[in-house]
DNA sequence: TTGCTCCTCACGTCACGTGAGGTGGC
DNA sequence: TTGCTCCTCACGTCACGTGAGGTGGC
């Protein structure tokens, strides 16, 4: 026997609010076992339950309610798990994210005047280097970045060319200005002497261009890059420089402690 | 000398999105230094490259914008101080939320069959008690539970009166189903033998009902509370009782751990 | 019969993002 | 002059919440 429950019931047995219920129910997400046509009541049974539960759990995860339903539908318990793992390993990012927030709000209350950042120019000399550039999003960069570093050492193995310099990037204005746009690392290398084959996947060989520029060092983690490009932004522009090309870096140290990093940040002048 | 940048040079400088800018001027948030008349281009200075950035830090936590107004407004600096701690507050207790989503995830994950409910019937007595009562949103109702129930001790000494039974607390339906409702602790007394005087506070003497119910006991945090809510819910709907007044909890154990709490779980029966 | 519960529908919230259609400045 | 940058305006997104106005069920 099913006990046929009212919304009211059954929002106070899952914990679900009214208008939750009735928005679920709008979306598809949880229907209710029976809906009367001509009052338009909606009724739900016990069975129902752990289902809502279910729901509650991944909701106050902040799944979005469109996965939650996909977790639900997946035929068979691993596609539910990888959605489920999945998920947790967002979480866990965000998680590190609001920590190096907090740190770096912190930081930037107790800092007295603002450790000034010292600020250079200097002259980039074009150069041959393995490459590999993509088109994506802002909110992809950070993950984008972190495999495709990996994995230029191991595709300059297979070129059998020599390491010239320290690995860099380049970034597109647009990716910070319209959150998406053209990034590329690189790893420098001697000019190659014959054409160097297929079979890089990803990686190409290409020339990165010189270029004048405004370079300050950050050391430690990149959690407070934005205070080294506000920095030479405000210099360049300061000096009515024009700046308009792509801002480079290049990534003198980067050991597994994020905050040993040294990188140098290179603001392009005219 | 004030350097006029562009709306695209603030955002590379600032790394906040054109469109993230155009929204903060419409909102009043980041006023351009200067905006023309005729063209409708707005133009800032470096100057304003710091406020930008102490603003990105604090959305960047999920401060609400009309909360970083006010940081930014705020006279002087422990007017801010207050409202950057009391952020940085409730985004402890969010870590803290999120943390035991997870874990509550896990557990259900888990858990092979779900652990049985036990659940029995009970009388429970009308007695006297002090009570503190409040008509409270659903998310306030964990902050005001703990600052009431830490006062009911306080105020019992106040009365002279002795400790009759373990504190409880009384919630109405529409807490849950509408997120809005009156909730109430209290601790039973041995009824007072002559008018207790004013001075109390928010605290009341006064009666706690009678009722018959269903019960069971809740080991360990309130996580999973639900769970139980889940169970009773279920077992009063499919026995077709009436289950229509509000719930009720006693608080046999609170200690510092929450996972050593004891907690009695009542939903009223007819 | 009363009043409590339930209903729909349209709109609001929050912090932007999207996209069309158009104009200004070097 | 071209095309790149900038503009407005209306609407979309996400997960609900609000509120008006009305009806069903015990």
């Amino acid at each position: 026997m099913q006990a046929e429950l009212t919304i009211g019931d059954f929002s106070r047995i899952t914990h679900l609010s009214i208008k939750t219920l009735r928005h679920y129910h709008r979306v598809g997400l949880l229907e209710p076992a029976e809906v009367n046509p001509d009052s338009g009541y909606r009724y739900y049974t016990v069975a129902q339950v752990p289902v809502a539960q279910t729901i509650r759990r991944f909701r106050d995860l902040d799944m979005p309610v469109d996965e939650v339903r996909a977790v639900l539908k997946a035929p068979d318990g691993s596609a539910r798990d990888a959605l489920i793992a999945a998920h947790l390993d967002r979480m866990q990012t965000q998680l590190a994210q609001t920590q190096s927030a907090v740190e770096s709000l912190r930081a930037l209350l107790t800092e007295t005047t603002g450790a000034a950042v010292k600020i250079e120019r200097r002259t980039l000399a074009p150069t041959a280097a393995l490459t590999i550039t993509a088109t994506l999003e802002r909110s992809e960069l950070v993950d984008w970045w972190a495999g495709a570093m990996a994995e230029l050492p191991d595709r300059l193995a297979q070129t059998g060319l020599e390491r010239n310099g320290a690995p860099g990037g380049i970034f597109a204005n647009s990716l910070f200005t319209d959150d998406q746009g053209e990034a590329t690392v690189f790893l420098p290398v001697a000019a190659p002497t014959q054409p160097v084959g297929t079979g890089l996947g990803r990686a190409r060989i290409a020339s990165v261009p010189g270029t004048e520029v405004a370079l300050a060092r950050l050391d430690g983690s990149h959690r407070d890059v934005d205070r080294v490009y506000a920095a030479l932004g405000s210099y360049v522009a300061e000096l009515g420089l024009d700046g308009s090309g792509p801002v480079r870096e290049y990534y003198l140290a980067t050991p597994a402690n994020p905050d040993e990093w040294r990188t140098e940040i290179c603001w392009p002048i005219g």
